[in-house]
DNA sequence: GGCCCTCTTTAGGGCCTT
């Protein structure tokens, strides 16, 4: 049975409003100035306890994509704007007085939770590259994170040594030579810094939002292993979110016109145009969070939504993964 | 491997991720 995205259709505009495209508004206003932190291990001979983490803030020049975004983003407020108006005079039309303003009340009390609520979430995309399919026989090569709220060091991303061979550099185009650099930290050694990083991220009180590109199936369950494999965890209040739910919900309420539930094909399908090569972290991360935001505005979901609908934590996965091999 | 769909649920096949 599949969980229904349920939305109160008087939530819809106004909560979206107060919501993502707030963070979308605040993304645009912080993407020219974007910088983002890259992670390198300093000197050392090859041991890790001689060396030191330094971080690298590097600018980016997103003033293209910036204009991008302005630019549809205006579209989908203006969107939203007229709906609420709509929403409103439908009200004011219907003669149950007692009833809308009951509804007036309750709206202006949902509006003020969500926007509240959303305050309070970070949500941010990621994306993995690595040396194959298998979650127990490859290595992640390649990390990248992108908070949506934007700001200084709203980016972060970094190769991963995986202390094997990198079979499949012509997808993603890394290459041994590339992880084998004595600046490349190992999985184990980056753990640590992401973990920190997210937190970072996170606001006072607030909650977590991880979202993947099928991460349900491919990097939730890649990241649970590679932490696992070092005696790690993910942290309980990291909920994550898989935008493939979202693509599945588009093509059901737009027909035919998105074929394929891909990030390419969605990519395609909103014409969005990205530079930089397919398949490297950070370019499906820029890829998926214009993706997504068309997505949530397609299906007027908020923040809040995105909770409640969507959301699963590591330990779900495993423990459906230990049920599921132990009734084999 | 997980999810979804269907010619289904006591199953099988296709899609998506690198």
């Amino acid at each position: 049975m599949r969980a229904a995205v349920c939305f109160p259709h008087f939530q819809l505009p106004k909560c979206q409003f107060h919501t993502l495209s707030g963070s979308w508004r605040e993304k645009i206003h912080n993407i020219s100035t974007k910088r983002s932190t890259i992670y390198n291990l300093q000197g050392g001979n090859g041991n890790t306890n001689s060396r030191r983490w330094t971080r690298k803030s590097l600018s980016t020049n997103t003033e293209g994509i910036g204009k991008n975004i302005l630019s549809r983003q205006n579209n989908n407020i203006g969107q939203q704007i007229t709906d609420v108006t709509t929403f409103t005079h439908t009200n004011l039309n219907t003669s149950r007085v007692e009833i809308n303003e009951f509804k007036s009340i309750h709206l202006e009390e949902k509006i003020s939770e969500n926007k509240d609520e959303s305050k309070l979430v970070t949500v941010i995309v990621f994306d993995i590259e690595t040396t194959g399919f298998s979650r127990e026989n490859e290595r992640i090569i390649e990390i990248a994170l992108q908070d949506l709220s934007g700001g200084v060091e709203s980016t972060f991303e970094s190769l991963v040594n995986p202390d094997k061979f990198v079979p499949n550099e012509h997808i993603h185009g890394i290459s041994n030579y590339m992880v084998k650099q004595p600046g490349v930290p190992r999985m184990k050694d980056l753990i640590p810094i992401l973990i920190d990083y997210v937190k970072s991220r996170q606001k006072p009180g607030g909650k977590l939002l991880l979202i993947a590109h099928n991460g349900k199936s491919f990097d939730v369950p890649f990241l649970i292993n590679e932490f696992s494999r070092y005696s790690c965890e993910i942290p309980s209040d990291w909920e994550f979110a898989d935008s493939m739910s979202l693509a599945r919900e588009i093509m059901k309420v737009q027909g035919s016109k998105l074929s394929s539930k891909s990030l390419q094909a969605l990519k395609e399908y909103y014409g969005i145009q990205i530079t930089g090569k397919a398949h490297r972290a950070m370019a499906d991360v820029n890829v998926l969070a214009l993706v997504l935001q068309r997505m949530t505005c397609d299906l007027k979901l908020t923040v809040p939504g995105l909770l409640e609908n969507y959301a699963f934590r590591a330990s779900e996965l495993s423990n459906n993964s230990k049920k599921k091999k132990s009734s084999r």
